[in-house]
RNA sequence: AGCGGCGUAGCUCAGUCGGUAGAGCAAGCGGCUCAUAAUCGCUGUGUCGCCGGUUCAAGUCCGGCCGCCGCUACCA
């Protein structure tokens, strides 16, 4: 029975090259997670795009003297060309600097705006004299008024911890370039959030399936709930669509409301690009489909809490009621998939530090495959945990190579040198059926557990099957059986097979040497489908931009044992993983 | 400061509903030689951070403390 099912993957910011941390939080997770629910007969929409409004990416323009368009084109093609590199099989991977997500986010805004959920304010705001836009409060510093530290935050003093208004510091300047800010009665758009007080908390009273810190997280936030300014002083972002402010060049939608309602964009530029343009309410009108959110930890808050209000609002089901919006009834989110933090020897990846890992930088060295199993078998699933070179090698050479490449090598390699063939079994022994069933009982074991998102488990488990394939051939020793061909054909048959089980099995993993071990079997064609990157022309006024998506409906890949074929003709096989230096465990690569 | 999380074998980590503590790696011994010196078997180790409480029974629930980490609304 096939569902459909959204992943939704959190937005990388396009301000610089994503870190392997980055990847461990919102791709590999989802990516495996959406292979497996394909896999399984289900019809995936798995969306995400680049996030390239707001301050930061503005500073970091400054900073190398282009504009937040170029700078948000330059990180846009270095973020796709990585992401297409790991194999994460977006449907679409676009960005949020098209007309289509203003349009959507636009029309969104409208709904809540009529629905009575965006009220306005006037409030003290500190901007910058020299541009004239809005500092926001981490980028102001001064001195601490209750504790009297020096380098104290706009938000926060590092020092005493208290939260501040930047508007009590003493001498306040500017992190961007020292000047000294202006503080003005500015007047910004709210998202009323304390009007869905109610709906939200019954909504999250009925969430008994999600991860009990993630819920009790949401629902500690309910109790304080403040309308959430939706509009800065900037002119880099998404224009606000009421009269009065469409064309005022220094007020724009603020970037963590236009980031969120990606999703929804992005889904709906998928299908205006395919045969139906309203092919996207299949996947967010239909109660009956659900939605998968994936994202790093610090992310939550917005997931299941500010996106399920804006859907309310927009929705008319907050606790002001109202209609229904342009996008109909849009489903709130089934589940919300959260991962800890890669931590780089017991710190987080930090860039001024030295301690970061980027993406390009891996997957140059070490191929995709290695990296997304250290991040399945060893990731921040459940605590944050610590990267070394050390246990990477590890499980690239004892796991990958050894234990499981070696199993492909072996048991083609008997193959191809006794029979040249797929050797044809006759009368099958208990332990060909015992063997034959542990491989059987993996699809189950280990496709509950990725329904669930427990990869480290589901890695484990599939692994097992590789290491009771190993013991198998071991305890069988068919190159002792020269005298008795029709024993040896039926082992290695048998052990051919639950190499095409276990490859299976892994292929959500590693989709790439799953590729390699098909066609090492003899198979043909795409057994794994890989993401492309493709230039598209805007669907509405701008330059052409590239975006990630891919043919996956054609590949060969199925959740459930695929009988090889029997006199299919075997090659020599060459080893699928490739061995790293130990030494590289102790030092670290040269970069 | 508030909120959240973590503290389990030398290392990295699992432990759903409370019921005699687990896996992998590392170490030692042995088997096998088809395979990328690969693989298979056997062998240890724990005041489950500390103190107290509830319970017939606590790694698991409750309270307090110590240590580490993260978030606090734009760094996964």
């Amino acid at each position: 029975m096939s569902s459909r099912v959204l992943t939704a993957v959190a937005w990388p910011y396009a301000n610089g090259p994503r870190h392997i941390g980055h990847v461990s939080g919102f791709g590999v997770p989802s990516d495996v997670f959406s292979r497996y629910r394909r896999m399984a007969g289900d019809a995936v929409l798995m969306v995400s795009g680049t996030d390239e409004h707001g301050t930061p990416i503005q500073v970091q323009a400054d900073a190398e003297g282009i504009g937040p368009r170029e700078l948000a084109d330059k990180y846009n093609r270095v973020i796709v060309d990585d992401l297409q590199g790991l194999g994460l099989s977006y449907d679409l991977f676009t960005r949020t600097t098209t007309s289509n997500h203003y349009a959507v986010v636009q029309d969104l805004f409208g709904a809540l705006h009529r629905n009575g959920y965006v009220i306005a304010k006037t409030a003290l705001g500190a901007v910058s004299p020299s541009t004239g836009r809005t500092l926001p409060d981490r980028y102001i510093e001064g001195t601490c008024p209750i504790c009297g530290y020096d380098g104290a935050r706009g938000d926060q003093c590092d020092d005493c911890g208290n939260q501040l208004d930047p508007a009590d510091l003493r001498n306040p300047r500017s992190r961007i370039n020292g000047e000294v800010p202006r503080f003005v009665e500015t007047e910004h758009l709210y998202l009323d959030l304390p009007a869905f007080a109610e709906s939200l908390g019954s909504w999250l009273a009925a969430r008994t399936d999600w991860r009990p810190n993630v819920l009790k997280f949401s629902q500690n936030l309910l109790g304080d709930l403040k309308p959430r300014p939706i509009t800065r002083d900037l002119d880099w972002g998404v224009p606000v669509p009421l009269d009065g402010w469409r064309d005022l060049p220094m007020k724009r939608l603020y970037v963590w409301f236009d980031a969120v309602i990606g999703y929804l964009s992005a889904s709906v530029e998928w299908a205006r690009r395919g045969p139906d343009p309203d092919g996207w309410k299949q996947w967010w009108c239909d109660p009956a489909a659900t939605g998968y959110y994936f994202m790093g930890k610090d992310n939550i808050v917005f997931h299941s809490v500010i996106w399920p209000a804006l859907l309310l609002g927009q929705n008319g089901a907050g606790d002001r009621g109202g209609e229904p919006g342009p996008f109909g009834t849009l489903n709130l989110p089934s589940e919300i998939v959260s991962s800890e933090y890669l931590m780089m020897t017991g710190s987080k990846f930090s860039t001024s530090r030295g301690t970061v890992i980027y993406v390009g930088d891996f997957l140059r060295e070490f191929g995709p495959d290695a990296l997304r199993y250290f991040i399945s078998v060893a990731g921040p699933e459940n605590q944050d945990t610590d990267f070394t070179w050390d246990e990477f090698v590890r499980r690239t050479n004892f796991e990958l190579a050894n234990e499981w490449g070696n199993l492909v090598n072996r048991s083609i390699s008997m193959a191809h040198r006794n029979v040249g063939a797929v050797p044809k079994p006759t009368a099958p022994a208990d332990a060909d059926h015992e063997l034959l069933a542990i491989a059987k009982a993996g699809f189950d074991t280990v496709g509950g557990l990725l329904a669930r998102s427990r990869f480290k488990q589901a890695t484990g488990e599939a692994m097992r099957v590789v290491t009771a394939a190993n013991r198998y051939l071991s305890d069988q020793e068919p190159w002792k059986r020269k005298d008795d061909p029709d024993r040896r054909d039926t082992i290695l048959h048998t052990a051919l097979q639950v190499v095409q089980d276990a490859n299976t099995m892994l292929t959500p993993f590693l989709p790439h040497a799953a590729q390699q071990v098909h066609e090492a079997l003899g198979g043909a064609g795409v057994w794994a489908a890989q993401p492309e990157v493709r230039e598209v022309a805007e669907l509405g006024e701008g330059p052409a931009y590239p975006v990630l998506t891919g043919e996956y409906a054609a590949e060969q890949a199925r959740w459930a044992s695929t009988p090889i074929e029997i006199g299919r003709p075997l090659g020599k096989p060459t080893p699928i993983f490739t061995k790293l230096d130990p030494a590289l465990g102790e030092t670290g690569p040269e970069w």
